[in-house]
DNA sequence: TTGTAGGCGTTATCAC
DNA sequence: GTGATAACGCCTACAA
């Protein structure tokens, strides 16, 4: 009664006031504790009564604020999700996946790009403090910044690495990217391949530290030796891949095979075979990744290591939120990797 | 004081308290509304106040709760993005977009897919509701679905569509999809084509309508009398582009040309013609929408209708918040267009 | 210049 | 069963 300032009075003539509870209590002719109780199914509340509270909802067409419960329930049933470009359709895949998961367990899934700028992950970072996230996938693009690990750190936040790793000190979802790169580079050996070349990026991240120790045991087993100046690990941006596939075609002794590990990276690899009138198979053999519609349509179709990015990001929100779920026992911290698949095309030739 | 319940105490031992505005006054020595002056540049504070908060703030490594923020000043700073799937690559360019002009204002943007189904974008709407969003763009599947059209009214959120209509009621942002299919007949008629199929989905939006009335108008200006058998239009799904192509191209009297506009069509109808043995241009011409990376390096490259899907998020986001921030006076309805652009390729030719 | 107190919209803990 | 009331974390009159 107090409660009733004039606001109720204005409401009718000044630009509309939002609904809350009391709009709803009023209406119904109870407290606001009651409507509270019905939405949130609280048992003991009289039938008839909680009837009147919800023609009262629908009649107003009330629902309740977010911000406001979470406020109290210090939480904000958000989480936060940090890679380099939306538009790599692998973190496109990985949101559609963990949005799956989260949705239906009533979390906001929000995606940002970093552009792979270590201050822009900071902000991220700092930006979902402040907001209170009560999780981060994080794809960073370098896992050894110091500045990255102390704003994770300080932010307190629960945190799960994809596609990326922090050593022992947090858990990781992961594809095969050892197995994946092992199995390319033994099928090229099979066909006769001896000079691997390997284009690709994410230098201070677990996938190209174990795309490289599974290039360098197959060379290793295969009594090989690795010619360093065939490795191009530098970009995922297509243009690296146009420049990179026409120096290394330029050379003397150029590969008989070329490793292109990047799902942006094969346009640029292709359209640079392209403009200097080389053709694959022919003059060179080809291994991509991820697999791809476009990897699938080239002609001839393109060899590629496949994972299933729907799967990762799944799998990220599920032991997100599991970890979540366990805050206060500290949290164990797991790996986990799935599997990959060599996709057998028309890219590679026996020599 | 009255308020120094035994928490503080507890504080040390019991699970780490959430810091507040009352965690660095107290440090500071100062009242928590000296705190928020200090944080909001409020002037009129003491410089030595000043900066003993925020060595407080610094030492405690606070940062003010936006919910809280958020809900005395009962706003979000969050804008809501419903499209079909993030793993569109249009959506996902859009998205990063609206991003950077997001990100620089302080909102915060939640791109959601909802799969094109209507029950997804009435939960996604009314979600949003909830969470009181500032904003909505919207890139719903059918423009006329009467729920969707309620939930959106009913939302009282502010709101854009992008790449579709609502008559004269709603503020909306696209590409000139009549120009640019116009341009795309016109090219074809200039090379001789008389049967021209189109495979596109969308109905009920106005991008179908759009490209349809271009066809017709091109069509009729020609004086040819169009097949209706030739438009083929209920879908963007790369399986629907395979089997689609396919079923044109068996026809008695196939079509000398196929407009493919859809992203993720092209690789269904690319794959549908590889499957029956047929080539481009060839057996057939082709001119697909949007561009991409894919249509520029396929064999041959593909022309195709361009047009700037960043710019239409950065123009969507900007006209939403103009919109946002005159709310009050009621806000005018506008069209924005984009301009598209034929880029001429391999895939046509003359007949 | 700084402190106090009330309120944003909700829920949980008391009483009744 | 139901109704007050005190938080949640912050900001802003208003008072001092």
């Amino acid at each position: 009664m107090a409660n009733e300032k004039k606001s109720t009075g204005e409401k009718a003539i000044a630009r509309k006031k939002r609904l809350t509870v009391h709009d709803v209590a009023r209406q119904a002719g109870v407290s606001t504790g009651t409507v509270s109780r019905v939405i949130n199914n609280v048992p003991g509340v009289g039938e008839d009564v909680a009837r009147r509270v919800r023609a009262a909802i629908d009649d107003l067409g009330w629902l309740p604020n977010i911000a406001a419960q979470n406020i109290r329930a210090s939480t904000s049933r958000m989480i936060g999700f940090i890679f380099s470009d939306i538009r790599n359709p692998l973190y496109a895949t990985m949101t559609k996946g963990a949005e799956g998961v989260f949705g239906p367990r009533g979390y906001l899934l929000v995606s940002s790009s970093s552009d792979g700028r270590m201050e822009r992950e900071v902000n991220l970072i700092d930006l979902f403090r402040r907001r209170r996230a009560d999780g981060l996938i994080l794809t960073i693009a370098d896992e050894d910044c110091p500045e990255v690990r102390s704003a994770i750190a300080r932010s307190g936040i629960s945190f799960v690495m994809l596609e990326r790793a922090l050593g022992d000190e947090a858990t990781s979802i992961s594809a095969d990217h050892y197995g994946g790169t092992r199995q390319a580079v033994e099928h090229l050996k099979q066909m006769g391949h001896r000079r691997i070349a390997m284009i690709t990026g994410g230098r201070g991240t677990l996938v190209m530290r174990e795309r490289l120790r599974a290039l360098e045991d197959a060379m290793a087993a295969g009594k090989l030796d690795p010619d360093p100046d065939l490795l191009r690990l530098d970009s995922f941006d297509a243009e690296y891949g146009y420049q990179q596939v026409q120096m290394l075609m330029g050379k003397k002794e150029p590969p008989t095979a070329i490793l292109c590990l990047g799902v942006r990276l094969l346009p640029g690899v292709v359209s640079g075979l392209q403009n200097m009138g080389k053709t694959f198979p022919g003059d060179v053999s080809l291994i991509c990744s991820n697999d791809t519609e476009t990897a699938s349509i080239l002609t001839p179709p393109i060899t590629a290591i496949r994972y299933d990015a729907h799967m990762l990001g799944r799998m990220a929100a599920a032991v997100l939120l599991e970890q979540i779920d366990q805050k206060g026992g500290k949290p164990e911290v797991k790996k986990f990797e799935i599997p990959t698949e060599l996709v057998l095309r028309e890219s590679v030739r026996r020599i």
